[in-house]
DNA sequence: CATTCGTTTTTTGCATACAATTTCCGCTAA
DNA sequence: TTAGCGGAAATTGTATGCAAAAAACGAATG
């Protein structure tokens, strides 16, 4: 292979243990990243020969890593056709938003049951910080601690299979929030509603929690499918159901 | 590659579209097979050119189907160190059923809302099919009708991210199923949860068919926990957390 | 007898080579 | 002009080869 130098595109996701696992998770990380980015965008096909280059592996271990994002819906295969980037139509991110609704409410609830004390002040400290990001502004740092308060949700439920079985979205969420959630007005909602989740998870408020968990999604969703009728950009309906 | 004459291992999963989506997927149900089958148990290291062997396929083929086998969670990767069959811990499994809990029961309370006419005649008849195979203990039938009542509910709930999802995990449930739901009585009992099941979503009654998913995954949780107490073979606790 | 160290063998990690299929492009003919 | 039709180029599907790491073995040593 010809050093790792090469590496083009940022690396996203677990950015910073990307040594992990090998080369195989930094070549998945580099064509994720690729994917967030807008290189490749939604619908556009992903020749191999151009993605060896991009991550300067070879075709084996590339390959290896779209069976992986495959697997995480991020990308489609055809067969004897290759791969091209997943479109989101929106009934599809209706139906992610119904399972995330599902998904991470079970997660707070369990959160609020079972967290130690210690997650519980973490979760309030990560709160602080993200009211820090929404007043500075610094989009990737609020990005960063978002992703941080969730990764704590989903350790402090004591439910690894939850993190599991959303890993199937993760990605696809993640491009829908780099993508749609620009709005200025709409990171000031979000943030109101993550108070009133950690008030909940603060309180051990099981039921208060699921309400607040579900406000929270509910809203999301309508922004984004909001955004995606303004900008008609992320689906070609029809082409891909 | 040395033709398909080779293929050992029964096919297990969707058998018979086999065929769809190339040689990968073949593999993939032939190595899944094996494990079902018992022929690799949980813990075992997979070397891959047995695997090779086994399914006549080349390592590239198998390595991306492995991939794809690790992603539903069925086998385990350890750098340098190959892969092994996942361990499941009681643990493991009392969060795999809370996360069932969660899908089946949306899967259901949606179905119940959004299913055609034509779809509730055909649960219905599933359901009738169902009872003829306990009446008559063929049990491979019953596995395969129980599959279609699964899939029928997830095509009904209009909601494909579940079952995606779910595909995290179904592997390991499959496995559990085969080891441990031997028990008659337990089939009875299952049978007859069904059928409030069945009902409930009949008559369109949503918080009715929450409350029968519910305590079907409950029973069947039971069952296995209990199951693997007497066993106590399918953990080794401490290897794998 | 147990242990440690070094050698051999096996196995995985990664890269490349070959075959089959699809796509692209220009040509011809209606 | 365009629809249809080769054939060339590109791309995916599959197999094989080489290097590095790990495991297995065994002799030497305490």
């Amino acid at each position: 292979m010809k050093s790792s130098e090469e590496l083009a595109a940022d690396d996203h996701g677990t950015a910073n243990e990307q040594q992990r696992g090998g080369l195989r998770a930094r070549v998945e990380n580099t064509v994720r990243g690729a994917i967030f980015d807008g290189i490749y965008p939604a619908g556009q096909k992903l020749v191999e020969r151009e993605l060896c280059e991009l991550t300067g592996a070879s075709r084996s271990i590339l390959r290896e890593a779209l069976v992986s994002l495959e697997a995480s819906g991020l990308i489609l295969r055809e067969s004897n056709r290759g791969y091209r980037v997943a479109l989101l139509s929106a009934r599809q991110v209706y139906e992610i938003f119904e399972l995330r609704a599902s998904l991470e409410t079970l997660a707070a609830e369990l959160f609020a049951e079972r967290a130690s004390d210690r997650e519980m002040n973490e979760l309030k400290s990560l709160l602080d910080d993200l009211e820090a990001c929404v007043a500075s502004g610094d989009l990737t740092q609020m990005r960063l601690v978002k992703e941080r308060y969730y990764e704590l949700l989903f350790s402090g439920c004591r439910n690894r299979e939850i993190r599991r079985a959303l890993e199937n979205i993760i990605d696809r969420v993640h491009y829908l929030r780099g993508r749609l959630m620009s709005d200025p007005e709409r990171r000031r909602e979000s943030l109101e509603e993550m108070r009133r989740l950690t008030a909940a998870l603060l309180a051990r408020d099981r039921l208060e929690a699921r309400a607040a968990s579900i406000a929270h999604l509910t809203a999301a969703r309508d922004t984004v499918l909001e955004g995606m009728a303004r900008k008609e950009g992320l689906e070609t309906p029809g082409r891909i159901q």
